[in-house]
DNA sequence: TCTGGGGTCCTAGGACCC
DNA sequence: TCTGGGGTCCTAGGACCC
């Protein structure tokens, strides 16, 4: 197999920048939602030592003194963009499988050898002129040598975008190169264990016998190690249905009243239902969580999380609110003063296929409660609840959440353009 | 004062059964 | 009262990803 892991360059920067050339050659972040930390840097932030995370109150003053840009995340701008690049790669490879916003494997089995980098070359050019997106690209036998390929695409411009580990002289010299620490699947914790036992880079890993990485890392470790061998060993397909589907956030403000948080959590749960429906899913399971402030080491802090199972999968919004206030209610505690919060909805099964179970169930209640799902979808596109609940918040779900430094939205999506305060 | 959101997979341990 | 192994299912927690 030939895998060619596709990257957008600092993705939310790059989308930000394609709207904005003003912000070309400039140090830019993009912070979380709520703007609390920095999610995305460009080469220039990433330069000045900006580390991912950062809570944005520690670089401010960077932004106060005119030497760093600072935008809100704009996610359906970045989706838009995103679809784009997708879409591009899609129609130029016989076969792709997303991975995440920014990132897509392309499987090119079949493609001629000789034509392997024009078309990863030509890709480049298209992506950046049509998406105004500029993209690196690895190529290799297995996806995390792709990976290790594209760090390499990506850190060195000598190789103008497409590096690709294709022998076993490349591979050695690749692993070599790499410190262990930044191989895909190996992160924050395992990373520093290896180094004390002597292991710094990928290639040092690879010369540890499979019984000892599997006594340390379990069996994905073993799988890490053998890809970075050329044995593929990582999962092929991504399930095709959602496995799990949350929706939280923190709060601007800490909070302890039930009335307050009665309506988020309807909002996180109406929103979790949404998507259900969206991708022809029903769920079993509904959970909500509640976080105190972690940081705040002088209050007390709580935990806790709780999981209704209903009879019946559920997509409806009534019947997934209803549950997820049944699940706050075992749980909350007035004393404590909450950050955030969330709902997940997980055991999910195909939507279609639960029809005939529902004879158990109160037939007319639950057909009347997918049917009023159904037009409550159809006048609220995402972003816009108009129609819902009367236990959900008046007024947009964003409500209380920091977006001090958004862009104007310039993807042409009518939803977008309400959005727009 | 201010610290993201949304996922996946694996494993250990408890409950329960025979 | 104490005694045993083995299987399955479920859940919580940990580790990873972007």
């Amino acid at each position: 197999m030939v895998y060619a892991l596709v990257d957008c360059n600092n993705f939310f920067v790059s989308c930000e920048r394609a709207f904005q050339p003003e912000l070309e050659g400039r140090p830019v972040v993009v912070l979380s939602n709520n703007d609390g930390c920095v999610v995305a840097r460009s080469n220039e932030s990433k330069a000045m030592g900006i580390k991912m995370g950062t809570p944005f109150f520690k670089v401010k003053h960077l932004v106060d003194a005119g030497t760093l840009e600072v935008r809100s995340s704009n996610y359906s701008l970045y989706g838009d963009l995103s679809r784009r690049v997708m879409h591009i790669l899609a129609e130029a490879a016989p076969r792709i499988e997303i991975y995440s916003i920014d990132e897509a494997f392309m499987l090119l089995d079949g493609v001629p050898e000789a034509d392997l980098l024009p078309l990863c070359r030509d890709l480049i050019v298209r992506i950046r002129r049509w998406v105004g997106i500029p993209v690196s690209i690895g190529l290799a036998p297995t996806k995390t040598l792709a990976k290790v390929a594209n760090h390499f695409a990506k850190r060195y411009p000598g190789y103008r975008g497409v590096c690709r580990i294709d022998d076993e002289t490349k591979r050695e010299k690749a692993l070599q190169l790499t410190p262990v620490d930044d191989v895909w699947g190996i992160g924050w914790r395992m990373g520093p264990k290896l180094k004390g036992l002597g292991v710094n880079t990928a290639y040092d890993f690879t010369r540890r016998p499979e019984v000892w990485v599997h006594r340390l890392m379990g069996i994905t470790g073993v799988r890490t190690w053998k890809e970075l061998q050329g044995m593929e060993a990582v999962q092929e397909e991504t399930p095709a249905r959602r496995q799990s589907i949350c929706t939280s956030r923190s709060f601007a403000d800490m909070t302890g009243d039930t009335q307050e948080l009665t309506l988020k959590i309807s909002d996180f749960a109406a929103m979790c239902a949404q998507k259900l429906r969206k991708d022809g899913s029903a769920a079993y399971c509904v959970s909500v969580f509640l976080y105190t402030n972690r940081f705040r080491e002088d209050l007390d802090q709580y935990y806790p999380q709780a999981t209704i199972r209903l009879p019946v999968p559920a997509s409806s919004t009534p019947e997934i609110v209803g549950a997820a206030l049944r699940a706050f209610r075992t749980v909350y505690r007035p004393e404590f003063l909450y950050k955030k919060a969330g709902v997940i909805v997980h055991d999910i099964v195909d939507g279609a296929s639960i029809q005939g179970a529902m004879f158990e169930y109160d037939d007319a209640v639950r057909l009347r409660q997918d049917k009023l799902s159904e037009v409550m979808d159809q006048v609220n596109t995402e972003g816009r609840n108009l129609l819902r609940l009367a236990t959900q918040r008046p007024g947009h779900y964003a409500d209380g959440i920091r977006r001090e430094h958004c862009s104007r939205l310039y993807s042409t999506s009518w939803d977008d353009i309400l959005e727009i305060h």
